[in-house]
RNA sequence: GGGCCUAUAGCUCAGUUGGUUAGAGCGCACGCCUGAUAAGCGUGAGGUCGAUAGUUCAAAUCUAUCUAGGCCCA
């Protein structure tokens, strides 16, 4: 006879292999069809509503690693929040506007760009942005990310425009903006204000001189010493004379020590680190120092501009190095970022005496009308006139050139809009709400904390055609700026119909309400401003566009989830908008990620070859493993990505797939309405099995609330090899496979095994939610149905019912026993003495505590150490630190021809001679 | 150069308020099984806890410095 035939093996559709690359598009149709996102986004939460609002990413490229990991984090925390119980809402978004599209589009216009509106360059970024969001809108889709992607939110939507323009004007109405000079980089040759990727450097010769200020006021009120001295100068070294015209201050470091040196009846000022190789170079070998001195000590002293009636004065700045130079740092506050910061800091004027084109504007006297760069050596032979000249060179070093014209470019001071961080405490609302707001990981509050706090004005205009403009008009006769709400707002109205391309295809007098006159002078006619809003003040009123005023959604919204360089951009700009306009930050929590790196920590560059694109693993893997391994790494820190760990996690994603695989398999034929044994009913391994079930929904559970999805991963992947595959699962194999198909013991495995094939598929569906929504369609039907998908049913509920905390203590010790037992079986494994397992009697000798709770388990250890005899033997046991002895003999009687366990009774049945009495029980029927 | 962060077996992670011999899974090695089979089971070998110095009876854990790396500034 066929006894094969007569017991229950695994029978299940589910395929052992995923094929994940081919099997993930055909599930995407499948929710598509469904309208899965509208079936989630339209059900009621009872614990209320959870939203996550999307951080746009930048419609430029296709997307990378750190894309698909924020954007998997987020489908993870979305699909947990909904099973949980909550109403979930998720609208992606795209930052369209700004700089790299514009970048890009000039790049493909070249020369022809410079005979083109506004208007038209607008046009193409539109189409180019358009594109991105379409291609890069497909490829999160591909990564199963649920979300409203037939309707995102675009910063360049006409709705969306019109928002930031009335938030602007929010701002406006607060009084919080103000335009005032700060340098940037300019190329006169083209006309034009260069952001720093725009920006190359390159080699370039420039003059290199020493100049001599000499001082005014009285130093020998701070250093007595230098009483008698008369001719005392401060030497700073350039390597742009054309800015000397706009030196204001000498900028020496607070920290850093100055001398004082005597050299042919005239003293020099300069750091004492320097002053050696400086007066070498000034070829000046007799001198003797008088003095040294610390910079603070010059502070607010004042020296002579070399030939402008002008005093220059000694201020006290970080920046100073004892890399070049001399340590008394030549500032212009017009012409370079650091002068710009601490002239700010002194109060000084931004001072720029030069025009578009780089000419000197006729405020500076005997260069005006010159091109900066030729007025170098006119401003050289200026001071060898005066007598301040000490040496002029030529150096060669790395100066920054225009990326279109490849010319070297200048930093001028152009007028700006800034929005003020001091006026009517708004920093410090901003930091009392960063207190407020929850950062994971906790760090976050620090930095953000310390970037709010020392961040310098926001400077929100740019002189570029791809933005929102802002919208402001100047006074004809006057140059007068008319900011006002009202006006703004109408704009904003009008920007909601026709986008905010009517700002350029509009005149001013179009734009402009009627009736309007200046309030400085009177006059009726006006000119548009022609600067665009800093792109993160699109972004950042996000919250606003797209958030308010939706049904049952206010601000602060829960959550806000990005990488940690968001810390600077998007958080910050959010809460600056969000402070500013409703005096509150737009979230409730934060949660930072840190960046994709390779196997060895570095960061992903074409340069170093070490990139992966989502691509790659998608392509030979399937975006699952590429989610996995979202869920495996801790993202609070860096995530590093290699083959070697893709390879790691597609073996565990195989495991869980068989795990599931083989509990599919056993649960063929069961009907849970009809064939559930109840929970006093079931053997007491599958009450043990309920409970250790218990544990880990409530690890998992709680893991999702803190966004710990590597111990979700951990507890689900450790609860499948070692309690599921190596124990329970192989202990049930004789029961499933050999007891009569509807017996009790049969059912009592399979209600358990089926309350933990729901259980899992339900918890790690957020993790993969294809493999889990196939598993899904392979379960046992159920009375009332199941729900379509199993991304809209709920978690299952830790049921108190099936915890049995002494159950588990005693299976505990069990188990401990079963690992000695095996260690035992391996060594007569390795004798040979056995191979299978079932080959073996187990001996357990000893007495005591655990021999006692053998006794009360003789009966099922067999079963537990999956061997076909067990005998338990009361003696003193020699070996000191050991309670039990074990011995491993072979087992007797004849080996099953069914149940493959050695057992007396086969062969006492003359019509089944191979088979044992149990079996023959279960044939019998 | 500054701010914030990270460093535990080949890989991914645990390691409570400092307290026995630093844990787990994977991978690896060796074996078993062939009734989860491109599966399953068992056993085993892997770590100076980035380095150095200190605090302490005691340091992976606290402090300082350094090294390597990440983000943001300059």
């Amino acid at each position: 006879m066929d006894y094969k035939a007569t017991i229950q093996l695994p029978k299940t559709g589910f395929s052992q292999k995923a094929n994940l690359a081919q099997k993930e598009p055909e599930i995407l149709i499948k929710w598509e069809k469904m309208g899965i996102y509208k079936l989630i986004e339209q059900t009621r939460g009872e614990q209320g509503k959870y939203i996550l609002h999307d951080g746009p990413p930048y419609a430029n490229g296709h997307i990378h690693m750190g894309h698909a990991l924020n954007k998997i984090i987020k489908d993870i925390i979305n699909k947990a929040k909904f099973m949980a119980g909550y109403e979930i809402n998720y609208i992606p978004g795209w930052d369209c506007h700004g700089l790299p599209i514009e970048h890009e589009v000039d790049k493909t216009l070249g020369a022809k760009k410079k005979g083109l509106f506004p208007l038209e360059i607008r046009k193409r970024c539109r189409e180019y942005a358009e594109k991105f969001v379409q291609i890069q809108r497909d490829e999160f889709k591909r990564l199963g990310v649920f979300g409203d992607w037939e309707n995102p939110y675009l910063t360049m939507s006409f709705d969306y425009q019109a928002s930031i323009v009335r938030e602007f004007g929010k701002f406006v109405e607060k009084d919080s903006i103000y335009r005032r000079k700060k340098p940037i980089q300019w190329c006169f040759t083209c006309r034009t204000a260069l952001a720093e990727a725009e920006v190359e450097y390159k080699d370039h010769t420039s003059p290199s001189i020493y100049v001599k200020f000499s001082l005014t006021s009285d130093i020998s009120e701070v250093l007595p010493v230098l009483k008698k001295e008369k001719n005392i100068s401060v030497i700073i070294w350039t390597t742009t004379p054309w800015t000397i015209p706009g030196n204001l201050a000498i900028c020496v470091h607070p920290d850093l020590v100055y001398v004082a040196v005597k050299t042919k009846g005239e003293v020099f000022i300069m750091a004492e680190g320097l002053f050696k190789r400086t007066m070498e170079t000034l070829g000046v070998n007799d001198y003797e120092v008088l003095t040294t001195f610390p910079g603070t000590t010059l502070e607010k002293l004042r020296c002579r501009h070399p030939f402008i009636e002008r005093d220059s004065v000694l201020i006290l700045g970080g920046h100073v190095t004892l890399d070049t130079g001399t340590g008394c740092v030549h500032t212009a506050p017009g012409h370079g970022q650091e002068d710009y910061d601490v002239g700010l800091t002194y109060g000084l004027d931004i001072y720029s005496p030069v025009d578009n084109e780089g000419k000197f504007t006729e405020d500076v006297e005997f260069f005006n009308g010159q091109n900066v760069f030729r007025a170098n050596k006119a401003v050289v032979q200026k001071l060898k006139e005066t007598g301040a000249l000490l040496k002029e060179e030529e150096i060669v070093h790395s100066y920054p050139h225009c990326w279109r014209c490849k010319e070297p470019i200048i930093f001028r001071a152009t007028e700006q809009w800034f929005v003020a961080m001091d006026k009517n405490g708004f920093r410090d609302k901003a930091l009392d709400e960063v207190k407020r707001v929850t950062w994971i990981p906790y760090w976050g509050e620090d930095r953000i904390y310390g970037m709010v706090e020392n961040r310098p004005d926001w400077c929100i205009s740019r002189q570029r055609s791809w933005g929102i403009p802002i919208a402001v008009f100047y006074c004809t006769s006057c140059r007068h700026p008319l900011a006002k709400k009202d006006i703004i707002d109408k704009i904003a109205d009008r920007f909601a119909c026709e986008g905010a391309d009517a700002w350029f295809a509009r005149s001013a007098e179009e734009l402009i309400p009627p009736g309007i006159t200046c309030p400085m002078c009177g006059g009726s006619t006006f000119e548009k401003e022609t600067d665009i809003l800093d792109v993160w003040f699109d972004s950042g009123v996000s919250w606003a566009a797209v958030m308010e005023g939706r049904e049952g959604v206010a601000i602060p919204v829960d959550l806000y989830l990005e990488g940690s360089d968001q810390h600077r951009g998007w958080f910050h700009s959010a809460l600056l908008t969000g402070v500013m306009t409703r005096a509150k930050a737009p979230y409730k929590t934060v949660l930072t990620h840190g960046f994709v790196v390779d196997g060895e920590g570095k960061k992903m560059s074409k340069t170093l070859g070490n990139v992966i694109h989502p691509n790659d693993v998608i392509n030979k893997f399937g975006a699952e493993v590429l989610r996995l391994w979202v869920a495996a790494e801790d993202y609070r820190e860096d995530i590093r990505i290699s083959p070697e760990i893709i390879q790691r996690l597609s073996e565990a994603y195989r495991r869980f797939r068989n795990t599931c695989r083989f509990l599919l398999g056993n649960l063929d034929g069961f009907n849970p309405d009809r064939d559930s044994v109840s929970y006093n009913e079931l053997e007491e391994i599958d009450r043990w099995a309920l409970h250790k079930l218990q544990h880990i929904l409530s690890r998992v559970i709680d893991a999702y609330e803190s966004f710990e999805f590597h111990k979700v991963f951990y507890t689900i992947h450790n609860f499948c090899v070692l309690d599921l595959s190596a124990f329970y699962l192989d202990v049930l194999k004789d029961r499933l496979y050999c007891e009569k198909t509807d017996s009790r013991l049969r059912r009592s495995a399979q209600t358990v095994l089926y309350e933990i094939l729901i259980a899992l598929t339900k918890l790690f569906a957020p993790v993969l939610p294809f493999t889990t929504e196939e598993i899904w369609g392979f379960l046992p039907p159920k009375k009332g149905g199941q729900e379509k998908s199993v991304h809209l049913s709920r978690f299952p509920s830790v049921n108190p019912k099936y915890i049995d905390v002494e159950l588990a203590d005693r299976w505990e010790q069990l188990l401990n026993i079963r690992g000695e037992v095996n260690q035992v079986l391996e060594a007569a494994r390795r004798k040979r003495d056995i191979g299978s397992s079932l080959e073996a009697e187990v001996v357990i000798s000893g007495r005591g505590k655990h021999f006692e709770l053998l006794r009360d388990y003789e009966v099922f250890l067999p079963t537990l150490f999956i061997v076909s005899q067990v005998s338990l033997e009361e003696a003193d046991v020699v070996q000191e630190d050991k309670e039990l002895e074990v011995k491993v003999r072979n087992a007797s009687g004849e080996k099953c021809e069914r149940c493959w366990n050695y057992h007396h009774s086969v062969g006492e049945n003359p019509h089944h001679p191979t088979i044992c009495e149990r079996c023959l029980t279960v044939l019998a029927g």
